[in-house]
DNA sequence: AATGAATGAGGGTTCATTCAT
DNA sequence: GATGAATGAACCCTCATTCAT
């Protein structure tokens, strides 16, 4: 439902009846409708982190991992409410220190992750570890908001494929300096 | 208001009070609530389409006037609320056909900018135009969520520096291939 | 207006639209919607009664003059909204006056009337002027709720000829009594 | 409420300060004030429906009963708000239907009646069934409109007794005429 | 532990009315 | 004398929240 229509929007009577419950038994649960949209954001912060976790370490080779961070065709498809996660943890410090701590964490593992890719070569060994993370986060915001482009992956390919080349050689990068 | 709060938590009756009248005089200028936001966004999408438009127009050199756009600081510091053109945008058709309208300008603009720096060797002839847009606009994207990082610009200077590069050349790009 | 929607409903914004005017003007000449409507009110029954005068006036005979007012055909295209002249009526002091000074009249009149049937024979003699007045008034109420009913005159054409039969005669009377 | 200042006039707030409880019980009941008007309409045309149809199926004498129907003293002291009925009816389709149903329903019923009545000599036999239902209808409003009238009614006696002698009998019949 | 029923605070909207120009 | 612009009071309605059962 918060995907659907935004948390704001969402009701408590309607996440109550989605659920097959009565609003008390929710009240009864999470104490308000902001502690239940504490605990959902918790989840999907934890859940996020857990996943990104696994790309990194998987088997894949590293740019294949890298894709699968960019392109987050699973983030895409869950319509990623921003306005929720910002609003919560704007106003939540329990939130806010979770974020703060997943975000060291996240950091860490990611500086290992460049690390293993600049010692491969896909990676400028120039920029600095904060650039290349911030960097990333732009890319994958900016995607988000373009979500509807992976709609129809087949139909938007060959622009998905030139995506991918912009993020790695950038507008002017030459292509053919391949590791 | 609407940057603050976000134009659905913006309540007429505060809208009213910070203009200094009375709620019912926004309803007899807007007949609506909706009609406010209606126009408010129109104005929005015109001043920042004419922005644009005279970026693109001026006469520094195309990295510079890239840059501009790239970075947008004034969009930035008007901690554009994507929510409010999204929900209007896609509720709205007389604003669908002006985006559309506008859109569709912009497009054409942008292609003869960046045939113009495909010229001076600034972008990759390889990226078809359609690429080459999606990426600046989900840069742009991307970079108004981050808007936090432009607050204190002489912070972070040497930040944004990178990340122009990074837009330029790429995770892998070599930085000695200018033109 | 007042017959379209109802003087309740009639904004003194759409009056004066109608009107070609500006609200502000309405309230220098009538000093209030209250206002407007008292006299708007006070015209409908100056003229009401002055053509139920012109009718018992007339040259027609008895019968066709009875039928005038029972029918009243005028009346009905005005789609009375019983809703104004009660609810003014009920509570302004110098229309009830206005309203039961015409009543008077009206009555002294009709009086002398129904003393014309009467003599002509076609008036029981038994029955008391107020039970007259009162049952003629009846009748027009009642119909004037019926106003579709005479809203294709040639379609119910016999319908009307037979409720014309009956308040003369009745559900009982004999129809060969005629004077 | 809706007898004393009209189902219009009459707001949530007021009806719900007479029921006892906030307004927003009324919503959570009826959903709209729209609802809330729509189920008492029903409501009061199935009561009204049910009485008559008690009073035609009753045990006395023929008179008596239409009497009943003419004079409805209940109908009278409930101040039939007319504009209710006709503003639900005109535009909600369920309050239609329902109307239509109970409307050939009753007429029907009514057929029966007055076969009853022509019998026991009661009903002019010349007289078409329709002219008969929408005589009794037009009586029925008129008198309702009149309501006034029997609200003393040991006042009134005299003149209620010549009306009923009147829709009997008419403006001319002869009264020695009894069956 | 779950719920049905109730509610107070507040939001969008309308409209008769005023007043400086 | 006419008006455009403004407004306060009130109306319908929503929703997070409570509480006796």
């Amino acid at each position: 439902l918060f995907k659907t229509v935004g948390f704001r929007r969402a009701t408590v009577h309607d996440i109550a009846e989605r659920a097959g419950v009565s609003p008390a038994t929710i009240y009864n649960h999470f104490g308000s409708k902001e502690g239940l949209v504490r605990d959902v954001v918790k989840r999907l912060m934890l859940d996020t982190t857990e996943k990104y976790w696994a790309i990194m370490d998987g088997d894949r080779p590293f740019l294949e991992r890298l894709e699968l961070i960019v392109f987050d065709k699973e983030e895409l498809s869950r319509q990623y409410d921003g306005e929720l996660v910002q609003a919560v943890a704007s106003s939540d410090p329990e939130i806010q220190q979770l974020a703060e701590y997943l975000y060291g964490q996240a950091t860490e593992r990611m500086v290992t992750f460049f690390e293993e890719g600049r010692t491969l070569g896909y990676v400028n060994p120039e920029l600095s570890r904060e650039a290349v993370l911030t960097y990333l986060d732009i890319l994958r915001k900016g995607i988000l908001a373009h979500a509807d482009l992976f709609a129809e992956p087949e139909k938007n390919a060959q622009l998905v494929r030139e995506l991918s080349s912009l993020y790695l050689y950038g507008l002017l990068g030459k292509r053919d300096a391949s590791p």
